[in-house]
DNA sequence: CCTCGATCACCAGGATGCGCATGGGGGCGA
DNA sequence: TCGCCCCCATGCGCATCCTGGTGATCGAGG
């Protein structure tokens, strides 16, 4: 799979490049619109992250010179948030995203991963249900009943674990393995404080609980009858 | 378990037809790739076997109008093909498995139980049923006549040891050793409490019990005649 | 048919251990 | 440096499990 990255900054290009670079993708980088459209033309790239503002051009030109010559490839654009504007957000039905910046580089290759298997046509399942509980994993956003719950990133782990597994009896040794990658007991009671946290604020001020504890077994996710 | 066989031989499918018919499946035929692509949307199966090689369409493109429809059912592929780079692009369209023809049935039934197992949610040998008596290995749940008996922990062990030597009897010494991890008498009734309060769990409310006592030599989980 | 011994079923009290909540400290990124 | 998130430790409450005792049932032999 092969990334180009059109960006100025040559900091911020390092750092993208080292992090798909370990995700195993191939990646080439661009300094300037007019190089980064040369090398878009005559490379084939699965994907094309670019920023928005560009030494004399808006990264948007570029795209849509792509486009006029026929070329699909999908565009990730950054962009401060102030420059945020519709035509960006109209981008996003074609087959291409934005993402603002700062950014999680965990939500960047999220993003990335689901533009490179949009476009080979698989379907791609971004939001998990359980009763009126659902995570947007794009999104990195989770409501239950319609309101917004904020999560911290380890909770998320936590809950998307436990959405994927939904009806089923998880064990501590599963959610150890999982989501906190040990592979041996902590001796310490890690699990129970968050599961703890979690219910807080996906159970706490609803009537119905959705998440069980099994005892002397694990946790259960479950939808009500 | 329905399976589709996408296949223009005509001796081929019916081979085929013929083995899985005899294992218990349930065979819808298909002769043509557009045929083929239009029995999948309009019907539902556990799997779809396809020949790569189909009058005037590749199998490959089946798939992947099928997976553009977010259809993710899993996708055998056959194929007189043998080279590795054919076998990664029948992988890359969106095809589950690959197998070589010729081929011996007895594998090709391995691969098929295989893909429907983790289609289904890898959920393999989770149930174990005694008559109206069930018990779900991953919830963690056990119904009898549809409704749910909660259980302990020990309860559950019990009763799963029980049903798992459904129809034998079980000795007191086969439960210690299997339920408590005991590998010596306690000199206590432990064993007696447990077995009673199973009891009134899953028999007391119903008419005909499936726990019985063998004076003597231990307890016997069986179904009535 | 009756008696007696052995086995089994059930009940209730008590101790163990599990799971939950909270507050504080340490590490990491801003 | 500051703030946030994550982890750890303690104490509490309660469910669960075991223990001992008593009554019921079964089988065999007189």
């Amino acid at each position: 799979m092969r990334i180009l990255v059109i960006e100025d900054d040559e900091a911020a290009a390092g750092y993208l490049a080292k992090g798909l670079g370990e995700s195993g993708y191939v990646v080439d980088r661009a300094a300037t619109g007019p190089d980064g459209l040369a090398m878009a033309v005559t490379e084939s790239y699965d994907l094309i992250i670019a920023d928005r503002m560009l030494p004399g051009i808006d990264g948007l030109l570029v795209v849509e010179a792509l486009r006029k010559k026929g070329d699909n490839t999908p565009v990730l654009f950054l962009s401060a948030l102030g420059q945020v504007d519709e035509r960006v957000r109209g981008l996003k039905a074609g087959g291409d995203d934005y993402l603002v910046k700062p950014y999680a580089f965990a939500e960047l290759l999220a993003r990335v991963e689901a533009l490179i298997r949009r476009k080979s046509g698989r379907a791609e399942e971004t939001v998990l249900k359980v009763a009126d509980l659902e995570m947007d994993l794009l999104a990195r956003r989770v409501t239950r009943a319609g309101t917004e719950i904020p999560l911290q990133p380890r909770e998320f782990r936590l809950l998307e674990y436990l959405m994927r597994h939904a009806g089923q009896v998880v064990t501590r040794t599963m959610l150890l393995e999982h989501v906190w990658d040990y592979h041996f007991d902590p001796q310490t009671n890690v699990i129970d404080v968050h599961v703890s946290r979690l219910r807080q604020k996906i159970d706490k001020t609803f009537t119905s609980p959705l998440l069980h504890t099994v005892r002397g077994a694990g946790y259960c996710l479950r939808a009500p009858e």
